[in-house]
DNA sequence: AATGAATGAGCCTTCATTCAT
DNA sequence: GATGAATGAAGGCTCATTCAT
């Protein structure tokens, strides 16, 4: 194994962190690349010599984090899948819920991916399907399953939108974090907590939403 | 009256519009100012004529913004303070929803406040809490007269943040709204139907939380 | 008499007037017209209606300040031509010196002057010469009576030069002021005390050089 | 040795060059970067990529023509301390006035000096002391000599600064040395007689204030 | 594999001037 | 006689990228 004249990391290795971080903090324009070689140690011409650009950079960033993403906590919680639906629903939130309350990489992908659809990039496009699907799949599943056959289509797609959206909106960055919970630092157990009321809730929703379908009423 | 050189609409109000809708298009960075003049048919000088610089034009935007939102839906829907909690809810709700969802001002005022809530600026800090607290104090009142007096203080907090991110994380973006909704223009009819489903699932999350408080359990 | 908007000094007069300070103060390239304008009280293109550009505020200025220059403190310091060649030695000397020291608009004007001096404008060629010949004259015709007959040409023009550069550059702004002398306000006594000086060194030198010519030594 | 794109001298170096041309000529304000570039055969980034901005590239042209001004001639004019009073005042002289009347770089900062005694910018403030500095010491040591016990601090003060004038004030600008002596250009041979003069000038001055010192008079 | 000097396009801003009122 | 909105040229600076080493 060659050691780097750093720490034994390649410089291209350093760099793609550095964009991770950098990217992740300021978004893709307000980023700039000699503040990413100059995190990462290298010299202004790094980041073209070895990745092309800015924007191949990103790329790799993105493809980087969303590996990691898609690696670290699987959606199924690790749970058997004859467990009860409401171990399962719990397992599910409290996987979604570690993306944005990630203190580390993984909340950096978060970041990017916000910042991915407040302002889309070229990259984007190709991935998100990608990385949003397993997701939605699973999602889908276990909603049907709890909300049973009567349920439209719809009812089942609104039902998985207030799931999503409690988990994955609870975090876009440290000053919402603050303004909304009253504090920006969240233990296990704190977001253990949020995983309870997040499954109640929805439990008592999805019931609520249940009841209607099978009294024969129906939303839009 | 009098009538301006191009079609009677002041060149700093044009301004003014062009910056709403590229700032809330681009972000503050990627907006230039040669294009928010372009598109007001004005002189690239214009900005720093009429406002003092991008800066200053930006303050203004998000103030023009800010106070069409605090104008446009009342949170209270227009509803009298003795209807039914569930009336009432279901109006807050549908006041929420138009927001992300207007296609006109008041969506680019979204895409705006969701852009600082993402990279905030200078300008956002003074006027986020100023933006919010109408919105959480009426919230808060309500979800607390809904979940009963047995209801811990973190409870009412929890129930209102899943209240409040079903309704405004619908809608970040034109993309998103695609991906999440399949669609992406929603009829008065659509939205009223989306209100629909919140306000019956948050009722039910909400009876849920409350039978849980009032059975003496309570979440971290 | 018609009276002004403002104080009955015709918008015209205020502008030259703040002209004088400003150019003084910052120089032509520094000194911006909007500056000048705000100072009059008068609109941003109230230069270029009453004058027609900077330029040409800048020559009437230049002028204004040259002739109150000219009628300020005559050379002659109002004494007799008969009087004691170094009684008129003294008077030339608080007459010169009071154009540097001079703390209202005649220092506003030697300060354009030797702003001038250093960045030469196409204004000052015109009147430099005529601004400076009726002191060369008066100081010519005084040394060369001072040197007597036996000094040569270049013997009276060195010994102008001395005189003039030891009453001119006393003083360039007040910063140098500050350095050189220590005191940045001079009392009426303290000029008259350095005039003192200047005379008594300059008579010194004078005789010093007149003993030179005399003695039949010549400088190049 | 490197060999840099061009002609073997640093493109630094080149602007660095160029900087002290322009400055000297047209002052801070007038000079443009561009210009600047462009005479030093390199791009328009040039000066911000190597120094940082126009205010840090004049902030080294200062400091590299403060520090050749500071080496090209020593006030002491290269004479033991023990040669006569006479002889060392001489020496003073001509080496003060080899400064205004340099035709190459020191010229060019003699120029910028004068520039910053009239438009003084941040830069001058920290610098001016030290340059002036050794220049007083050495003068006021040297008049104090002449002058004899019986003199005044203001007599001293005052001397110097007479003397000081004469030499340093003889040259502000090309323009002004016509007007002044006649002629533009001056022979080392002129020069030297100019400093006879003013040597010879001032011995007859200081005398005459020894003399007035001496009989118990005193100015202010 | 990596460097760092150098580039040029693009941006925001300043400012004297113009023009319709 | 005077205004102020509007203009366009020009300047300084940032930054991704290139090139010779």
């Amino acid at each position: 194994m060659r050691t780097s004249r750093r720490d034994g990391m390649e410089t291209r290795q350093r760099l793609l962190e550095a964009g991770c971080r950098v990217f992740a903090e300021k978004g893709y324009q307000d980023a700039n690349v000699a503040d990413i070689c100059r995190r990462a140690g290298a010299n202004v011409a790094a980041v073209n010599y070895h990745f092309g650009g800015k924007d191949a950079l990103y790329g790799e960033v993105w493809r980087h984090i969303f590996d990691t993403f898609m690696q670290a906590y699987p959606v199924d919680g690790g749970l058997p899948a004859d467990s009860p639906a409401e171990n399962r629903l719990y397992a599910l939130v409290l996987a979604l819920l570690h993306r944005p309350f990630d203190d580390g990489r993984l909340g950096e992908g978060f970041q990017l991916a916000v910042r991915e659809m407040v302002s889309p990039t070229d990259v984007f496009a190709g991935t998100y399907r990608e990385l949003v699907t397993p997701v939605r799949t699973r999602t889908h599943a276990l909603i049907r399953e709890l909300l049973g056959p009567a349920a439209t289509g719809q009812q089942v797609l609104y039902c998985e939108i207030s799931l999503i959206n409690q988990c994955l909106s609870a975090n876009f960055s440290r000053g919402r974090r603050k303004l909304l919970f009253g504090r920006e630092r969240f233990s296990r157990a704190q977001l253990e907590g949020l995983a309870r009321h997040i499954t109640d809730f929805s439990l008592g929703g999805i019931a609520a939403i249940r009841a209607l379908a099978e009294s024969g009423q129906c939303g839009s």
